[in-house]
DNA sequence: TGCGTATATTAGTATTATCTAATATTATAG
DNA sequence: CTATAATATTAGATAATACTAATATACGCA
């Protein structure tokens, strides 16, 4: 069968890391400027900047920048509702 | 939006791996013993005893014994349709 | 122009993951 | 019981990731 092992497993590291996690289910169908992002995930500015360039530079984010302020958002509105359902099928349990 | 952090992140890394990508994909819905999927990943016998492992103790998958031989299978047969539709996503172009 | 705010980048260190090689375990056959 | 095949485990070296702290850049406004 034909995975696209590379690029896949590429992408799925990318998601997979719990900073992120929380970036990408805070984002969820909105956007949101860096700043809030920090705030939400209780992590440093420089953290969640390099987080962010690593899901932009593998398509997973895309950005909007606003004078100052850069808006970041999910790029394909599937994805959370893939972790999700990864969540269901292996996280029932965990609060 | 409780997306379960930490064991979701756990989840994803822990297929998030070319080697162990390649061992979802060759497995699908078969069970394999541990010598084919040596043969078919093309790495050694320790490497793939250790990826099936790890993967075992998130519940990735699940074994049967026959005699000497030890067979692997996917858990949720849904994992392997989240996978292809991560890959649809973000690998179209990629060969 | 110069200052403040928002974001990005860099360098260095610490942590974690991965692989290889060697060895151990488990089971069957003779 | 010994030999062999299949699988698992361990230890150690190397490589990849992540974090922190400091600095740089970009923009708007007085």
């Amino acid at each position: 069968m034909n995975c696209n092992i590379d690029c896949t497993a590429d992408v799925l590291k990318a998601i997979a890391h719990p900073t992120r996690l929380k970036i990408l289910c805070t984002l969820n169908l909105q956007e949101l400027q860096v700043q809030t992002l920090v705030e939400k995930t209780g992590t440093t500015q420089s953290n969640i900047s390099q987080h962010l360039a690593l899901m932009k530079e593998r398509k997973i984010l895309s950005t909007r920048r606003d004078a100052n302020r850069i808006f970041y958002r999910i790029r394909d509105p599937q994805l959370v509702q893939l972790i999700l359902l990864m969540r269901d099928i292996y996280c029932k349990d965990a609060a």
